[in-house]
Order: structure tokens, then C-alpha cells, then sequence
DNA sequence: GAATTAATTGAACGTTCGTTTTATTATTGT
DNA sequence: ACAATAATAAAACGAACGTTCAATTAATTC
């Protein structure tokens, strides 16, 4: 038994992308076999390779099209605003969709970044800190217009990213919130967070706030 | 060879612990292998299982201290006020500290519960979740006291939580901030995320601000 | 100082791992 | 129809894995 009648090389590179992802996101990189993943995509360990050139091979990709699709989704997303205010609302919004939407994927590239090569750890690191400058310019440009009051810039973006990325520990869909629910929350407790003033306060509150 | 000259059981089995910590976090808990570990101790693989039964037995023991050693920070931690901004500021300022000082422990805690058994899951979150709750407690005290102004009372206790956590993927000690720093950071925002009116404004507005 | 117990070694067990090689069959192009 | 190519199976590789067992030596007890 060789090539299987309606075998089609696009086909399964696809499943294998998506089994992967289900299998590393539920059992880790580590604990996932390459027979494992062939028995769910419903061929034999041998034929992996021919799509991918080895375990790691296939996890730097997953992770580097999951960056490359955060990167595309925030371009696309990007408002031509220069308001903080709705650039920073923008940015949440993107970041809470694109994470809910691929929960498993994030999952993989979070976690298991521990098993890339150091090289490979260096690009998706860099992917990553690229994304995540785009948080601490909008930051620091409502800071500086006096829109936001923020005490540490950087700080508070690694705080505002670890707070919305958790998002995904918790979220099931079609549970008791919905992500526009969910969202929401997020979005006023990110405006708060950052001193903007058109949170939930009512608008002059921080200008007293800040005088005072 | 047998028996080495000086060897202590009680000894061993620490550094035992202590290694594993640290290999555990750093390279995962499926990458290290029973060799590595003893290599790093200074003993033979074999050595190990006079100690601990099992590898998974291992991660449960060092999983179970650690939130032990959580939950017993805060019962000395938490103070006998009943106001809900001083017992926030307490549950934060001991989650950070206990976090940071042991960064790896809560590194293997936090990312390794996929290779516990089902029912060593299930006593680990348990914990966990006791934890949380005291965190949701001091919510809805202080949202029904009208001190915290919240959405929602577990969401916000989820961000929360993995807002302060997330200080141990970037926090190095010696670097830029010091951990009283951070925490006086984190504070800030926590008051501001939850709307206590004395967070980083004089207190006196808080009643102002409820009444408006 | 002999007997007992504690601590560890060294070798081995069977299993599983990622990966490679070779053969075989389905599909495509002519 | 026939060659060329794409896709897979089947089997095998050596290495590493968690774990066990018997032997051996250090420390302790009496």
C-alpha cells in the first residue's frame, strides 16, 4: 500500500497544520509524537515529512504564520486615526478577536516557545516585540497628549498584553459571556487602567483627578 | 560505588526539588529527563526514586508546595480590616512578592498542569481556585460597599490575576525596576482597573466620585 | 565491633521517540 | 497507453526514555 486513492498533498499539509495545532495546544510539543499526529490526520508517521522536515520544523511555522497573522490582522485593523483614545480601543478590540478567534494557535505560540532553536527563538521574538511596540507607541503618544495618565509605559503595556492574552485561559465560547461581552469589559477596564478619560467616569472627574 | 560518603537524605531530596524547579521551568516538564535531573543533583537516575515514585509524582509534590506556600503567604498576609481597598492592596502586594520570589515554581505551576493525572488536576485547581476566590470576595465586598466601581466581578478577577502573574514572564530582578517599584505600579493600576476611588487620587475624592 | 539501616551505584528492561530508506500505488501529462 | 511524478505505506534505525533490581558502601544503633 502506497499513495491512497484522493490523496492530495494540499490537502493534508492543511490537516496536518490543523491537527497540530489541537494536538501541541491540548498536549504540548513536547508530549505530542509525530505518530500521534499522524494517527489524527489519518496517515502514517513517514508522510509528515514530506510537508515538514522535522517536529521543530513544523512548530516554528505554525508559530511564524500565527505572528504573521496577528501582524496582518492588526494592519488591517489599524484605524487612520491619530486619536489614542480609538487606537488604543482598536488595538484591544484586534488583539481580543484575533486571540478568542485562535485560542489554540496563541496557546502554541505562547507556550512552547521553549522548543524553538535559538535561532528561531530570535525571529519570533522579534515578530512578537514588533507587535507588541505598536501597544507602547499608542501609549506613550496618549501620554504625552495628556489623554492617558500612566506612570510606567512599558509596564503598563506588558500588563494591558498579559491581562487581554489571558483572555484565553478562561474563554469557552457559547459560554455564560459572549466576546462582544467580553470585549466590552476588557476595553473599559483597559481605558481605566491607562487614566483616559472617557472610561466610565465622567469626563471632568480627571482633570480633578490629575490636578489634584 | 553505593553509598557516598556524606550523603544525607534529607539533603538530597531538597536539592532534588530545587533543581527540578529550575529544570522544569526552563526547559518544560516533558524535556527533562530523569538523567538530566540527576546529573544536575549529582547522583544517579536511580538515586531519584527514593524519593519521589514517579516523575509525574515529582511535578505533583512541587506543584502541591507551591500552592501551599501561596495560600499560606496570604493567610499571614491578610489583614484583619475589613476594608476592602486596604485587603486589594494586601492580596496584591502578596501576590506579587510570593510571585516574583518564587518566578519558577510558579512558572512549572502555571504551565505544566496538562501532564498531571486527572484527578491530581483536579486537587491542584482546587486550590487554585480557593485562591481566586478570596480575590472575588474582596471584589463584590468592595463593589457592594460602593468602594470599587466593576463590570464584572469574576472577569475582572481573571484579569486581574493574570495581569499580576504575568509580571513573572518579564520581571528580572536587578534590571531596570525594583520589585517595590513594580508593585507600587501594579497597585496603581489595580485601583484604577477596579474604579477605588483612592487609588492614585487624594481619598477624599472617592466620595465625590461615588456620588456623581 | 557487629548488626542493622540508609543511601546510592551500575546495569538492565521494555518502550517509545524522531527520522530515514525503500518500495508501491495513484494521479497527471503527453 | 505510457512515462513521469506525487503521495503514501511499511519497515527499520539508533538513541533516549522512565523505571526496576540487585549489589555495595556509609552511617547508625546496640
Amino acid at each position: 500500500m502506497a499513495r491512497t486513492t484522493g490523496s492530495d498533498g494540499e490537502k493534508t499539509e492543511a490537516t496536518i497544520r490543523e491537527a497540530a495545532v489541537n494536538l501541541i495546544a491540548r498536549f504540548g510539543y513536547e508530549a505530542m509524537s509525530m505518530r500521534q499526529l499522524a494517527t489524527e490526520v489519518g496517515v502514517q508517521a513517514a508522510a509528515l515529512y514530506r510537508y515538514f522536515p522535522t517536529k521543530e520544523g513544523l512548530l516554528f511555522t505554525l508559530m511564524r504564520e500565527h505572528m504573521e497573522g496577528l501582524t496582518d490582522a492588526w494592519e488591517a485593523a489599524r484605524p487612520t486615526s491619530a486619536d489614542p483614545v480609538r487606537r488604543l480601543a482598536a488595538y484591544v478590540e484586534n488583539h481580543i478577536a484575533f486571540h478568542i478567534e485562535r485560542r489554540h494557535a496563541t496557546h502554541v505560540s505562547n507556550m512552547e516557545l521553549r522548543s524553538l532553536s535559538p535561532e528561531r527563538l530570535t525571529q519570533i521574538l522579534r515578530m512578537r516585540t514588533a507587535y507588541e511596540k505598536e501597544l507602547r507607541a499608542i501609549l506613550r503618544d496618549g501620554a504625552e497628549a495628556g489623554v492617558f495618565d500612566i506612570d510606567d509605559t512599558g509596564l503598563t503595556a506588558m500588563a494591558l498584553i498579559q491581562m487581554m492574552t489571558g483572555v484565553i485561559v478562561w474563554f469557552r465560547p457559547g459560554e455564560r459571556l459572549s466576546i462582544t461581552e467580553v470585549t466590552a469589559t476588557y476595553l473599559s477596564m483597559t481605558m481605566r487602567l491607562v487614566g483616559a478619560a472617557s472610561s466610565t467616569a465622567p469626563r471632568f472627574l480627571s482633570g480633578a483627578q490629575r490636578t489634584l
